[in-house]
DNA sequence: TTGAAAGCGCTAACAA
DNA sequence: TTGTTAGCGCTTTCAA
């Protein structure tokens, strides 16, 4: 582990250069109002010199520092056993990458971790946040509202307080779960039962009520709910087979859940899709493509909503790209859901 | 998204607590060699004001940032599909958190990524930097050598340079590997095959040694090449069915590998673990419990590994916790491996 | 034990 | 078009 070796300054290049400071500067952030010819120059030293711009003299002037905060706050494991998180972060470290900005990413564990969130976003080190946090009772949001710093939350935040210019990018999971449960009822099932996820979160609020709006009077036996968990797919799936043995589907809030309840549904007896045709959510490839059999199931891009939520911080930065189509203030973002069709429904 | 306050610097506090700049700055950082009586003045202002200090000027003079980059170099999008990758960060991102340093990921995708990393590296952004790069071909690790920054790798790197003062964390590939043939040979298995992973990835050469080190004159074409995923291992199982139909037994080198390998063997009608035992590597619970029969693997903690990389790097920056038994300079570290029994072999 | 003062490396008025 | 100069907010000698 070398020591670093003292770094060239401005006032080295400018010397080298035969300029002044503030000439390099020019040259260095766009060159624009310098005769080509010193930029030529400038550009040589800074070359021969290998000088890199010291970014925190640089911050401590502007008070920019080119770098957004990836807060997730998950206390549990849920978000690490699947590839959810990582494909949101590499669209999101896309975006970010190609407007220069540096990613630094706040894990919390639990509710210690939130003052330390608080202070390291108040402290002013980033331009802004993305924020996942999708859990009803959080009381992240609101303490990153009150830090002051621009941020864009991923999902729609379950807060119930000031809604006023709160942004977010989320999936269409009413839609989404209607699609399926509609596409069920086009199979000709009509004893359609579901599974939920983790009621404190939205996404699986929004699902059950996407499944509500086309089973309008369904029997409310045919809901169980589980936590987004193959064990709790399995528990559900259970329970909902000794309530209801003649149910003929089942739209699973996510793919995990199907899997689990696919596998409960082998152990009674039920063929898939003959006698009980499965939807899952989510499209989460290793899980859906090795069921048995592979899952029809609701897909969400996710990297998509990771991109998006970048450029829409961003963008209210007034930095990245420039407002495509009308202008104005940016707005949430909710992206469409597509049914995959494979052989369990 | 509103603006930032202006926030209340080192010489507001010092007006409000009636002393000097030099004694707020010394309260901030510790309070040393100030009298009881100033540093609760001093306290007290800097509470009343919610002064956080700028981090940016302070680190202008101290040249620290308190910052550690983790560097994702990954091509292929396998590390986004499974949970490995995430597990890492949260050791990581645990360790720094107790530490007080920030993590700032740099996710790279493609060559032309390297040079924006090197640059960011050798621009003094951060203290030291931990780097996934486990491809034999990656300049990245000499890329970030030159660059002068203390560095960390995750996993044994591949290069063939100089290696002096290479500081990595890894599992014990090779043992768990001998670990797992020698429990199939245990079983009175004595045609056990390999099917590999990915083999310009260190990890997938050392698992293969290890079986050879077992399977000293183990007839070649028991091996088949793959990739670390599914479909790899698919082919690799029907390429081995086809070559020596009387194996008893299979060591993949990963869990989504073993799980390929268990479709096939069930659609070729033979039963695991009875006539054919499988046994994967990582414990990716997702996976491994999820396969009919559940997965026979070796776990690695890849948490932990997380934890031990953050460690080891602060450690070599004098920082960090302080060294645990005997003194000298860190070195690095091979994670034992355990073998789990499941249903499969 | 405390304060005064000199920078850290850069940008951004303002003059020239 | 270029240079001069005054800070940005902090730490750190050096004196007192």
């Amino acid at each position: 582990m070398t020591d670093t070796a003292p770094r060239p300054t401005l006032e080295a290049v400018a010397a080298r250069a035969g300029v002044s400071r503030a000439t390099v500067s020019r040259v260095v952030n766009g060159g624009d109002g310098v005769r080509d010819i010193l930029v030529e120059r400038v550009r040589k030293a800074v070359e021969e010199l290998g000088y890199v711009p010291n970014q925190a003299a640089r911050s401590l002037v502007t008070r920019r520092h080119d770098a957004i905060a990836v807060v997730v706050a998950e206390p549990e494991t849920r978000v690490f056993a699947d590839p959810f998180f990582a494909l949101q972060l590499r669209g999101i470290s896309k975006e970010l990458t190609a407007h220069d900005n540096q990613l630094v990413l706040l894990l919390t564990e639990g509710r210690d971790d939130h003052t330390r969130v608080g202070r390291y976003l108040a402290g002013g080190h980033v331009d802004g946040a993305l924020v996942f946090s999708l859990h009803l009772d959080d009381p992240l949001p609101q303490l990153i509202q009150r830090a002051g710093v621009p941020t864009v939350f991923g999902g729609r935040p379950g807060w119930s307080g000031d809604r006023r210019g709160v942004l977010y990018v989320d999936s269409d999971n009413r839609g989404g779960a209607r699609d399926a449960v509609r596409h069920l009822a086009g199979l000709g099932r009509t004893r359609i039962a579901h599974i939920t996820g983790a009621l404190d979160q939205t996404s699986a609020v929004d699902r059950l009520d996407g499944y509500r709006d086309v089973m309008v009077d369904a029997d409310p036996r045919l809901i169980a709910e589980a936590d987004f968990t193959p064990a709790g797919g399995e528990r559900a799936m259970r329970e909902l087979l000794g309530r209801c043995p003649d149910l003929d589907a089942v739209f699973a809030a996510n793919d995990l859940t199907a899997a689990g309840a696919l596998r409960v549904l082998r152990e009674a007896g039920r063929r898939v899709p003959d006698d009980v045709a499965v939807i899952g959510f989510d499209d989460m490839l290793p899980v859906a493509e090795q069921t048995d059999p592979p899952l029809t199931t609701v897909r969400q891009d996710i990297e998509e909503m990771g991109r998006l939520m970048a450029r829409l911080l961003l963008r209210g930065l007034d930095r990245g790209a420039p407002q495509e189509g009308v202008g104005g203030a940016p707005s949430s973002v909710v992206l469409p859901t597509t049914l995959v069709r494979r052989a369990s429904a």
